[in-house]
DNA sequence: TACGGTAGTGGAGACCTCTCCGGATAGCAA
DNA sequence: TTGCTATCCGGAGAGGTCTCCACTACCGTA
């Protein structure tokens, strides 16, 4: 039985974390517990973690990511929708304030496993594309991509954006190799 | 002109975190200043961030893996020189506590030059190496290398150490395409 | 030896994360 | 309505990071 109350708590903490992570990235979370007029005891008990509180948040674009994966596969071969589909996801990282770190250190987390099982199943029908046709290696695991990407962004958030190439070697390194 | 009372200070705000962190990974700052008889301005000055005191403390480490490098080179062909230090890289990594966040976090803090630089400097060597015998690709970047390694070391801190299987990943990424 | 300039000190304090628990209250039964 | 109680609240507080600046003490100079 939820009470209501706390159905409402938990909407205001959203919008006011969703407006605070959109002014800045930088927002504490006493901040967020005061702009939704909650203690910050209740906002721990529905967040355990900031990460926890930045997936529920961006639930919406990981979402629309996941979803995205189909039609990127119908439309291109394996290895160019893996490619395009990682540049959307670490391009996301950058925009939403807090991703990121969510999605990367979420890896170590069962608390995120709403988004973070998901994530992984995008990755896994990627993956899976290109070792049906070949075109990846039948090793490819898709938490270890997952934990690549972190790095991915890391490098994307310094001052040159030096994702691109990093992502192209993670690709070479992906490939199935033809026998010579 | 160093004071004599900062250099004794200096030494011994590095004695004893030598010993908090040998004893435990997440000693705080405060706790370390204490230990050293000096307030916490006096740590912050000498070491502006955790990093670069972990960064101090196991110097040592890093110019012994850095000093590794010629006699990997001598010994093994430049593939196999670099995965074998990059192997121990990341097993310092996992021994030394912090070192870890320290070496990847490294990369966007110019604060840590002194052992950054050197790092990328051992990592440059092994890959000209690999370059010039054209085992490894040309346009290979050792920063781009050092991110990825942090990568691997945070899947070695998980539950199951998946390191060995992404630095192949890694590897194959990184070898020369023969034209076909 | 006395002294002044200055490098260096260290602790108070601002702000943060996260926990704990006495008190408030929604929702149900009577 | 009223009373009961499981559920939920929220703020005090422990402990952390890091900054700021009034003060201290080192060291070259006379």
């Amino acid at each position: 039985m939820v009470r209501s109350d706390a159905r409402e708590n938990r909407a205001r903490i959203l919008e006011a974390a969703r407006q605070a992570f959109a002014e800045s990235g930088d927002t504490s979370m006493n901040q967020i517990a005061q702009r939704a007029g909650v203690g910050p005891g209740t906002l721990y008990r529905n967040f355990p973690t900031r990460e926890a509180l930045v997936l529920a948040i961006y639930q919406h674009e990981v979402d629309q990511l996941i979803g995205s994966v189909p039609e990127l596969l119908a439309t291109l071969p394996p290895l160019k929708a893996l490619q395009r589909w990682t540049t959307d996801l670490v391009s996301a990282m950058r925009k939403k304030h807090g991703l990121g770190d969510a999605l990367s250190s979420g890896a170590h987390q069962a608390i995120t496993e709403q988004t973070y099982g998901p994530v992984i199943a995008a990755i896994t029908q990627l993956l899976d594309a290109g070792k049906r046709d070949g075109t990846i290696r039948t090793d490819a695991d898709p938490g270890d991509f997952l934990q690549l990407t972190g790095a991915l962004w890391r490098a994307a958030s310094g001052a040159k954006d030096r994702s691109q190439p990093m992502l192209g070697l993670i690709l070479d390194g992906l490939k199935a190799h033809p026998q010579r």
